[in-house]
DNA sequence: TATGAATGAGTCTTCATTCAT
DNA sequence: CATGAATGAAGACTCATTCAT
């Protein structure tokens, strides 16, 4: 008895990986939207098959993310093991953007908190945060990460890098652009300002330097907010 | 009479416009699957009055994505023509960010270029590209941006950021780190390096700063590069 | 006033001719299942014109049906008046089949009685069935048609013959064909005898001439209906 | 998983079966434009399993024709296995006529040639055009059948007798149309010459039998051929 | 037990008909 | 008054889920 259960266990735990991973094939493939059939397909097993091992296609979805998760955390953890903290901390950045990248759609639970309403990702998802905000303040405490970004912001800027990079045909290219982004989380990097429209009647800019000017109690509207700018401007006009 | 598209009427135009709402209000609630007929009721119309303005829900959907890159040229041509160069440049690259993270899903089109098989999108798509290139160049040619990104990096980056923007709730600092990645763009950003994992047995390298290392004839491992990084890992360790 | 309203009701009679010629055409073309959009479209007028002058698309195909009922009377009664009686009975079955086929679906409204639930049809029809009679039997007393036909007979060879030259897309074979049925109609021609299977248990027949058999008390199933039959059989066998 | 088409199970065949009954049941009853959903309701099962049968409606009537065809096929090899030449031919044709009119619409199939666009029917076609020639063939050898008939003026004639019998609700009535009709086929039947009208001014011909007239020089217009067709007409106006 | 057949609600799309312009 | 835009009831087809084999 002991025997035949096992043996059925095995066969049952062969076939729920099949599925596993025939639906992370297709998802990657056709997206989210992919017919349950195709996994079965693809999977090579019948339907009732897909459903004995995961009760909706929602839980099928949650467990292959969930999957996707535990090899991030993985990831996390072989690079908290064997790597100094900033190392190990940009290393796990751009596993996952490597990992996530590659997988299509999926990408998107690394950064969705609400988005699926089943607990069944609570679990991996809270070790998955545990292991990135670890190796985010290890990093910070070695001075390699700015002190100013929280693991809210790591992982949205990781989301955008997976964009990034999956919008980049030119794979080369598109991992010089994660670099960059990510070096974005270096210390001492300016930030860009964001400028209103010069001609905003609401908030008046210098049309050089876009820094916010004061109207004149003459009421003649100024353009620049001093010679500098002037001048510059002019440059440009000559070299037109 | 298949789909006969509706014309000019002052009522027609007037349907036209809210349905072209709608959509895109729905397509941002509940992304590219919204069903035709939660469109139709978001507008007030019949299933029918849709199809007499699009011939077909794919049709409609380019619709939207036409007149957000309309939207999006717009803004490229005011910043163009009122701001200096760099500014222009990145405020361009705001404007989209900002527009595109507003519309949900709609950010796709922005760097989608063969995934949408129909013409419609050509003529807005290659001007929203004109655009793009003229600011890319002349804020390069002001040294205000890396001459070595071409507009595939800008939009490619662009995207990473509406995603950033849409992963990061907190609006202030999903700005925050969409201003991180932009700055990406300036002059003179060092570029991290990937580094494959230490223990990687075909690509051995130092566990504290990453070098590649090579083998020793004795067989014995190393682990650091140098006794710098030896000494370093050395003190964290009694940091740890 | 009066200027106006016949300019008006001169208008509206040319818009009621172009509906009816155009619905006649696609409905050649498209068959009955045309769209009325189509067929406003052909007319180059709205579709609020076609409802303006037919109350609905049923009433529109049975105006179409009963002009081509008219165009068929106004052709039997030129027959009838200007040819002798078989001539002109001849001809106007020829007739029918040529402009029938050539309407493609409309044809069927020739021996559709019961088909057509509304009444619009009946006085065109009835006016059909007077001329079809009396040339009919006009021919009849004339000798030159088979004096056990009636009309309801002629109207359904017709039929067949229209669809015999609709199916023979080789016009002039068809004709002939046609010709061949029809002469069907004329005194003396011998008919088939249908005959059950020869080996149907429950009506035993000869193999080579279709006579019915009567078993032989001896039980011995018999083949031919007797020597002549037998011999033909065998001749045939011979020749193989 | 786009409509995988069913097996071979017990209950999936028994389904197959009901679903192509049904829809041949409804086509005749309503015609080929009968909804698949009363398809699937007279066979008892969902619109899905129609689906899962038969991958489009299309798809479904092609079946349905295919299966008709094969009865008829069947029908003609016992017919040629078991009869006489010219008997065998006579009652396939029969057959035909009998069949097809009891399907309804479904008739149109065995003339149709280029109509259905797939290449599913294409093998029973192929055949049923097979078995049909050589019964033609062996009939005509047998002199049972006009030698200058190929097998397409067979087919439509078919077709117009098939049509004949549906047209003539009094069935022995319209059996008797077909019988007469199919007669025709039979050696030495005159053909019916199609006349011009007698005062289609491109040509002329007598007003009794119709025969093409030449102007005379001296310009009266001629009504008859000769004195014979003139006495005719003068006794039946005596008579009319 | 695993399979895959059956189900039926939901989606896109068409088109006869009505009605505002 | 003619136009053609709006309507909404079907119809074909898909697919997550259940259940008989």
């Amino acid at each position: 008895m002991t025997t035949a259960i096992a043996g059925d266990r095995a066969d049952a735990r062969r076939n729920r990986e099949r599925v596993l991973a025939a639906a992370a094939d297709a998802m990657a493939d056709q997206g989210l939207d992919v017919p349950l059939g195709e996994i079965a397909r693809r999977a090579g097993v019948g339907a009732g098959t897909v459903y004995r091992h995961f009760p909706s296609k929602q839980a099928l979805l949650e467990a292959v993310f969930a999957r996707h998760l535990e090899d991030l955390i993985a990831s996390g953890e072989r690079r908290a093991a064997r790597y100094a903290p900033t190392e190990a901390f940009f290393g796990f950045l751009l596993d996952i953007v490597e990992l996530s990248s590659r997988r299509g759609h999926i990408c998107d639970v690394v950064t969705a908190d609400t988005s699926w309403p089943r607990p069944v990702l609570t679990a991996s998802r809270l070790r998955f945060r545990q292991v990135l905000a670890a190796l985010l303040h290890a990093a910070q405490r070695a001075g390699g990460v700015r002190p100013d970004v929280d693991p809210e912001d790591v992982l949205a800027l990781t989301a955008g890098c997976v964009s990034t990079l999956t919008a980049r045909h030119d794979r080369p290219a598109g991992l010089k652009l994660v670099h960059l982004t990510l070096d974005g989380l270096r210390p001492c990097t300016p930030v860009t300002k964001a400028r209103p429209f010069r001609d905003d009647p609401q908030a008046p800019c210098c049309a050089e330097c876009g820094t916010g000017l004061t109207a004149r109690p003459t009421g003649r509207p100024i353009r620049y907010c001093g010679p500098t700018c002037r001048q510059r401007a002019h440059r440009r006009r000559l070299a037109g």
